[in-house]
DNA sequence: TCCAGGCTTAAGTATTCCCTTAAGGGACCG
DNA sequence: CGGTCCCTTAAGGGAATACTTAAGCCTGGA
């Protein structure tokens, strides 16, 4: 019974799948699915068991879960301690959307580091909406920046301690639908839509707009990053989803106009989601404390020059700093 | 970090000595040093630190303590969750005194399985008194068996949570110093005392009789068990120590006689020592009532045979259950 | 000053972890 | 009834664990 085990089967549980799991911490499914079945051999319990569209959990198992919880939080806990027993810089581990990571995870992590005075080493992961709530309260991240991930109603799951999340808006958006000079027939739901891959998560801003508009899997094609996604819709090929701000360049130089839809211009915040302040460390804290500043704003609202297509590494996910 | 480290790791702490970890453990010295090593190595702090008489935490290693503990203490939670979840047989690990373990652990043992319809897994292992505290708090056993454990006046360490321990008187006996038919010459500090290991062990029952009579451990013959000094007693090559209502038959017998002195008869209770009831195990539960019954009271008081000298083992640790 | 007790290192070995790719079921859906 | 998605098993390899015995080293005490 390792704490990695214990870590992967905690993942199982709570996201419901053995895939997911594997994508979250960057590994096969076969290696979820072997640590999953040395905990089931020593414990003489299969834990979850595969029921339908989720991985259920067995009596034993729902007894486990609580438990493994508590105690992969308490690893995280303990090299924190141990970390600011001996004095050494603090630890922040962000976890990002996909479209905050592409534009401003990276210069707003840096900005924060400088400006910490290189007390806090920071690393930035990207991570689905569904799976940052297990992240926070597990440990395995220090803070979210994303959409919303305050309780939602039909939240069964997490009525355990210490799982209760709070999140605060940082920075309010809208997102515009943008094409380049083509014409568009007929409605949105017949239109070609230019995405990355965030809009196929169907909990984030660009996901939670095309399902308002009706519009099919079928139509989307995905690019590996929103500057990607952008370039095409300039060439012709169909429509992008864009948060207004990051394009008024684009706008003014004509590569881009903006198409008004039902849904938009739509409002889009984005949110800090950190563990309740008792449970919350003092790198979080301190990373919280800057995003209100004047600095961290001028960070979000002008990221520079964002990332060329060809830099940002499409959605692999980041080994979750085992 | 795995578990294994971090159970060593409280263990060192909690007992202050590398030596006493890797007795208490059934392992070798290197082996606690390694596994210590390890966690030094990952977590970048010494931990603890050669101190003269005991090891010392340093700041690092004081935070680290209560969560390693905590974590140590969940990973048996663990299991036992699993075991009830699956509705397996519950499981109690006892610890007890030298004099305990050698009479009354075995068969009250044997019939305590017997009267659960073996539905609770028994195991039984030795402790010096010393360790017994550790080993309760952090569930490498379920309960103890021997010295009162209550909280006595010093007591400087274990303010955390959950180290709560109670101990209940569960049989009073009383130690006699008996001997053979030899002529005793001068004060008992002079005579050649007869003693199994528990003897050496300053916070037992015996222990302390032979501090209060001024007894110099040159003065002592160490036996592998309480029957072979015994034994050794009868033949004429000193005094030795026995709970009162052991030796019944051997003084009637004429074997040994009893010898009086300033401290003798010294009353001596045997304890149970649990942690407090919201944290006990339903085994421990089950246990701790079934010590209240007549059959478990007749089991103490008339201990059958005893155990042959040649099949007690001496002080030979169990590993314990790991 | 040397000695002794106790912590640490060295060296070696068996075991367990943890990951990979490749291939074998099993349930659900059209 | 075949496809597809997902979980699981098989096989293999590299690294880390966890233990041993033997030998070094540091500290405190006679």
């Amino acid at each position: 019974m390792t704490l990695t085990q214990l870590s992967t089967f905690v993942l199982v549980a709570k996201l419901g799948s053995v895939k997911a799991a594997a994508t979250a911490l960057g590994v096969s499914e076969p290696a979820v699915s072997q640590a999953l079945a040395a905990l089931r051999q020593q414990l003489g319990d299969q834990l979850v068991v595969r029921g339908g569209a989720t991985m259920r959990l067995t009596t034993a198992g729902t007894r486990l879960l609580p438990i493994a919880s508590q105690m992969v939080a308490l690893g995280a806990d303990a090299e924190a301690a141990v970390r600011a027993g001996k004095g050494a810089p603090g630890q922040l581990r962000v976890v990002a959307s996909g479209t905050v990571m592409e534009f401003v995870a990276t210069p707003l992590v840096d900005a924060f580091a400088e400006r910490s005075g290189r007390k806090i080493d920071t690393t930035v992961g990207m991570a689905a909406t569904s799976e940052m709530p297990v992240l926070l309260a597990n440990r395995f991240a220090d803070v979210a920046l994303g959409p919303n991930l305050g309780r939602t109603v039909g939240d069964t799951a997490d009525t355990e301690r210490g799982s209760e999340l709070i999140s605060e808006p940082v920075f309010r958006t809208h997102l515009v639908v943008v094409a380049g000079a083509a014409r568009l027939p007929g409605s949105p739901a017949h239109w070609s839509w230019l995405v990355d891959s965030t809009a196929t998560d169907p909990a984030s801003d660009a996901g939670r707009l095309l399902h308002r508009l009706h519009v099919p899997e079928a139509r989307l094609r995905v690019f590996g990053s929103m500057t990607a996604a952008w370039a095409a819709a300039a060439d012709g090929a169909g429509v992008a989803i864009a948060p207004g701000h990051l394009v008024t360049a684009r706008l003014r130089r004509g590569e881009l106009r903006v198409v008004n839809t039902a849904a938009t211009p739509a409002d889009a915040t984005w949110y800090l989601t950190t563990l309740t302040p008792e449970r919350r460390s003092i790198a979080a804290e301190t990373f919280r404390h800057y995003l209100s500043s004047a600095a961290a704003l001028r960070v979000m609202r002008e990221p520079g020059a964002g990332v060329p297509p060809s830099k940002f590494r499409p959605p692999v996910y980041v080994t979750l700093w085992s």
